[in-house]
RNA sequence: AGGGCUGUCGUUCAAUUGGCAGGACGGCGGAUUCUGGUUCCGUUGAUCAAGGUUCGAGUCCUUGCAGCCCUGCCA
């Protein structure tokens, strides 16, 4: 293998181009720094995995580092409950954060860079309420008008802002706000408010503060005070960036005049000290996920958790973390997936498929198989004796003999899946009807000689007479059985609850939906369709929660975390199905 | 004439920065197979539009068109 150095190398993403380019002309001396910045208000979801992938693969691929930084600056919608998820799904993802930060442990220095950019003359006061700031803030054709207050002096903002601080104003009184351009075509740039008064009680500094800086103020200076090179985030803040580059660059301004610190010459030291003002950090917009047939916003997903329409955050048709989790995906998938998917700037909507095709390839390599009936119908071969117990060996896994082999019992009465009889079968139909020879995984050949049916016309048995020549399932004499069916020892199995899942929403698109109807309209109330009398082989008794394994030719499947009790009680839930392309020729021929 | 961003197979990401538009998923067809799974092979199919520059344009220029974001004391 000869790798050309200077080949131009293909199909890296936009990012890391820039930083590529960075590295060449030495701007931040090879130094890649990236953070992914949540808000700790809401779980994890897909979504949020793109941002992780990107993030910490770019810190992974230069030699970089990453943090995790919680950027909890609105403690009235924020929650310990979320840090505390956030942190576990970022390990099960299996990313290590180089630092764990808090914006709110910068509450301290933040404060002290606002009154910077007051004595700066740079950020002032306003008393004007919420409405008369909106009211003079300008439509898209038309510029704003400065605020009556616009103008007062520093000291007297340097008072105000302290009051602000001291806790005697009521939330709402006013606000500090940046003193840029009220005509700015940007409405970022038209007087941003920096920090508002909220007598709220924060998850981590409790009633240490009243005011809180808003996210622009915070974000880029939080970037700059960790050394952060490349601040990477999504779309919808690429109006947001000269805003974010004003307060980087007014800071280092600041800086440059070590005298307006005055008696916080600690602070200044600090603040000086620090890498990010000698290569102040850039914002970078990518495009955020989007995935068919599922909701990505948080405000979404919190609904259909607090209006019950799920069963919790965790809910394996939720698009969170703990939800794929929970329905058996595996880390590697969803990186995998991320991969995939790319990085770019054009709003896109990736097709769900791709995911399902993730997580099968992942666990076709690494689930172990099993078999398991989930609509059991009585299968009785006639000239097995009654007492007679064959018990065959099988692999746990056909490509792969290390993961070794189980013990399977065969009887006289059997469990088979009701769909692999047919009364009339056609001739695409290769399983089992009456006259039939079929082939019982592993066991033997058998052929259909009847089958039984109550008064109101369904199944209750099927019979079938064995071939004891083609014990272990082949012959010698090398005839061809087109069909294979599962089965269980209906005397040796053991009766399990599977859950199968499927789209929670009825539509492709949840998120346009028509006039006068909403997301939730589209929940789909069949998606979570529980099976309770299924029938399982034994090796499974024990099976711990959060295995995944196949049951053959059915689907993945995963021991729930919740309710699964190894010994006694087996829940399964259906990860994905697995490619099924009788289903496919089935519609063809019902067309 | 508000500002910012984006338009490439059905979907998604590429295209050595002006040099034969490629891969993945999906679809379709076939081979193999003790899972109608897996694997393997083949196939389908795209540069938003119109002009211009050029030997040569997805890429550069001009003019349009379409979509997304921006008037929170949310992030």
């Amino acid at each position: 293998m000869s790798n050309k150095v200077d080949a131009p190398e293909k199909g890296k993403d936009f990012i890391r181009q820039i930083i590529d380019k960075d590295n060449e002309t030495g701007k931040y001396q090879g130094r890649v720094h990236t953070r992914f910045p949540p808000e700790p208000n809401g779980y994890l979801h897909i979504g949020h995995a793109k941002s992780i992938c990107l993030n910490f693969g770019l810190a992974r691929d230069y030699n970089g580092k990453c943090n995790l930084r919680f950027d909890d600056t609105n403690p009235v919608k924020e929650d310990v409950e979320y840090v505390d998820s956030i942190r576990e799904d970022l390990r099960w993802l299996g990313f290590k954060w180089d630092d764990n930060f808090y914006a709110s442990g910068y509450f301290d220095k933040l404060y002290y860079i606002a009154e910077l950019f007051i004595k700066m003359g740079k950020a002032y006061v306003d008393h004007q309420s919420a409405d008369e700031i909106r009211g003079n803030r300008g439509t898209l054709k038309e510029p704003g008008t400065n605020s009556p207050y616009r103008d007062r002096t520093i000291q007297e903002n340097l008072d105000l802002f302290r009051a602000m601080r001291a806790g005697d104003l009521e939330d709402g009184t006013c606000i500090l706000r940046g003193k840029i351009d009220m005509a700015a075509a940007n409405f970022m740039l038209r007087d941003p408010a920096l920090y508002r008064i909220k007598h709220a009680e924060h998850h981590r500094t409790g009633d240490t503060w009243c005011i809180y800086p808003m996210y622009d103020f915070t974000h880029g200076l939080s970037d700059a005070m960790e050394g952060i090179t490349h601040s990477i985030c999504t779309l919808e803040f690429e109006n947001n960036r000269p805003l974010y580059d004003w307060c980087v660059n007014t800071l280092m301004e600041g800086l440059r005049q070590p005298e307006l610190f005055g008696e916080n010459a600690t602070i200044y030291n600090e603040l000086a000290a620090l890498p990010g003002f000698n290569e102040r950090p850039y914002q970078y917009e990518f495009a955020r996920l989007n995935i068919t047939g599922t909701v990505l916003s948080k405000r979404k997903l919190i609904q259909l958790v607090q209006e019950g329409y799920v069963s919790g955050w965790d809910d394996p048709r939720m698009p969170t973390i703990s939800g794929f989790r929970r329905r058996g995906y595996t880390p590697e998938s969803i990186r995998d997936f991320c991969e995939r998917i790319g990085v770019a700037k054009s709003n896109s909507t990736v097709e769900f498929a791709l995911l399902e095709h993730c997580v099968r390839q992942d666990l076709n390599e690494r689930a172990p198989r099993y078999l398991g009936v989930m609509d059991p119908v009585k299968l009785v071969i006639e000239n097995y004796p009654e007492d007679q117990v064959d018990e065959f060996t099988m692999p746990l896994h056909p490509e792969d003999e290390s993961y070794g082999e189980r013990a399977v019992p065969f009887s006289r009465e059997l469990w088979m899946e009701r769909a692999d009889f047919m009364e009339d079968p056609p001739k695409k139909f290769f399983r089992m009807g009456v006259g039939r020879e079929v082939r019982l995984r592993s066991a033997y050949y058998v052929t259909c000689t009847g089958f039984d049916k109550d008064a109101d016309g369904n199944i209750t048995k099927i019979r079938a007479t064995y071939d004891p020549e083609t014990k272990g399932g082949w012959s010698k004499d090398g005839r061809k059985i087109k069909g294979t069916m599962h089965w269980v020892s209906a005397r040796h199995g053991i009766q399990a609850e599977i859950r199968n899942y499927s789209n929670l929403f009825t539509t492709e698109n949840p998120n346009s939906v028509e006039e006068g109807k909403t997301f939730v309209d589209y929940v789909d109330p069949d998606s979570l369709e529980v099976l309770t009398n299924c029938w399982v082989e034994p090796a499974l008794a024990d099976m711990e929660p959060g295995t995944n394994f196949q049951f053959e030719r059915t689907g993945y499947f995963c021991a729930d975390t919740r309710d699964h009790q190894p010994g006694s009680k087996l829940v399964f839930n259906r990860t994905t199905t697995l490619r099924d392309s009788w289903a496919k020729i089935q519609k063809q021929m019902g067309k």
